[in-house]
DNA sequence: GATAAAAATCTACACTGTGTAGACTTTCTG
DNA sequence: CAGAAAGTCTACACAGTGTAGATTTTTATC
C-alpha cells in the first residue's frame, strides 16, 4: 500500500495511483454484488481495474485487504454522517429520524454493509470496523431510551442491554429486508421502529 | 426375489461407512471450533477421520457437503425438540418457556447455529436449512403475539411483521452472546424476553 | 468357506487461484 | 535531463481442490 495517511503533506498533484486504487474498489463493489466474495478473484479485480494480477498486488496484500479497504471507505462515509447529523431531545422525533436515516444508509450502501456483517467473524479488521459502528448505534439508542425514561443500567432490562438487543434487531432485519426492495425495507423499518418505540413506553 | 428375514432384518448391518460419516462430521464440528471454516481444509477434516482425503470423496463430493450435512445433522435435532415440547397456551409462560428451550439450544448446538447463519448467503443448502427452521420460530412467535392480543396480519405493526423482526432479534443476540459466556447468553435471553413482553403488550 | 459384487480406500494427476520475485517502463522532481 | 520513486508486467512456486483408476476390504450368498 503506497499511501498510508498523507494528511500533512499536499500533494501537488493526485498520483494515477490513488485513481487506479478507487478504479479497484469500485471495482470489488460491481463484483462483490453480483459473484459475491468467494467467486470473485484477485484476477476478476485487476481485470476490472484494467491492470495485471501483478500490478494489483502493488496496491494491496491480498483479496482481503482490498475488501477491507472498500468496507473501511464505506464505513467512514456512515460516520461522517451520524457526526453531521443533528440530534433532536424528543424521543419519539429521535426515533423516527434514526430509522430513516437508517433506511437511507442502507438503501444507498446496503451491498457493503452486508458484506461487512458475513465477513466480520473472518476478517479480524472488518470485525473490528463493524464492532466499532455497531457500537456507535448501540450508544445513541442507550442514549433514546433513557430520555424516554428507561432506567440507566447495564442489567438485562435497563437501557444498555436494550439497547444491544434493538440494534441487531434492526441489522439483522435490515440485513434480510434490504436484499429484497425497497418496500420490503420501508416496512421493516416501520416494524423496528414500533418495536422500539414500544420498548422505549412510548406507547400512546 | 423372496425375502427370508421379513421383519428382523430391516437395517440389521450398520455399514462400516455409517459409522465414518459420523466420524467425518464429529471431526468436521471439532475443527470448525477451533480453526473456522475458511481455514479448514479437506484434508484436515480426512486426517481428523483416520482416513486420505481421496477417501473422504467417496462420502461427500466437497467440503461444502459435508458442512451441510453437519448442519443438516443439527438441525434436524432442533426440529425434533421443537416438535416434542408441550406448548403452553398463557402467552407469559409460553414466552418464558420458549426462551429457555432457545438457551439451551444455543448452548448446546451454538457453534453449529453460527456456523449455519455465517454460510447462509453462500451456500444455499444452509440457506434453505436455516430459513425454513427461522420460519418455525418466526410462526410460533406470531402465534403467542395473536394469542396476547396483537392484531393479526402482515402489515408493520401487526403480528407477523413483528415477529419476524423479534425473531432476527433473538437470532443475532444470541449470535453474539454465544461466543461469549453461558452468563452472557443467560443476560441476553432476559433482555430478548422482556422485549418480546413489552411488544406483546404484556407489561403489567 | 469360497466367491463375486459392493463398499471403501489409496495414490497420482490435472486444474485453479494465491502470493512473490525480479525485470522493465513510466512519471515525478531537483 | 538524470536518478529516484511509482507503477506495471511476466513467470514461478505453492496450497488446496476435485477426479480417475487401480487396489484392498467387507458383505452377502450359495
Amino acid at each position: 500500500m503506497p499511501s498510508h495517511h498523507p494528511a500533512r503533506s499536499r500533494r501537488s498533484t493526485e498520483r494515477k495511483g490513488d485513481l487506479r486504487e478507487r478504479a479497484i474498489l469500485d471495482t470489488c463493489e460491481a463484483l462483490l454484488a453480483h459473484k459475491g466474495y468467494n467467486a470473485m478473484t484477485v484476477g476478476d479485480i485487476a481485470q476490472g481495474a484494467g491492470i495485471t494480477r501483478g500490478a494489483l498486488y502493488f496496491y494491496f496484500g491480498s483479496k482481503q485487504e482490498v475488501v477491507v479497504a472498500l468496507v473501511a471507505r464505506t464505513v467512514e462515509h456512515l460516520w461522517e454522517r451520524s457526526r453531521t447529523t443533528a440530534q433532536t431531545d424528543e424521543p419519539r422525533q429521535a426515533i423516527a429520524e434514526a430509522m430513516q436515516r437508517t433506511v437511507e444508509l442502507w438503501n444507498e450502501h446496503g451491498l457493503v454493509m452486508r458484506t461487512a456483517i458475513d465477513l466480520s467473524l473472518t476478517v479480524p479488521e472488518i470485525g473490528e470496523l463493524w464492532s466499532h459502528t455497531a457500537d456507535l448505534f448501540i450508544t445513541a439508542i442507550t442514549a433514546v431510551l433513557e430520555r424516554a425514561g428507561i432506567q440507566a443500567g447495564t442489567e438485562p432490562e435497563q437501557a444498555s442491554a436494550m439497547a444491544r438487543a434493538l440494534c441487531w434487531m434492526i441489522e439483522r432485519t435490515f440485513y434480510h429486508a434490504s436484499q429484497e426492495s425497497r418496500e420490503t425495507l420501508q416496512g421493516a423499518s416501520a416494524t423496528c421502529e414500533h418495536i422500539w418505540l414500544t420498548s422505549a413506553g412510548l406507547t400512546t
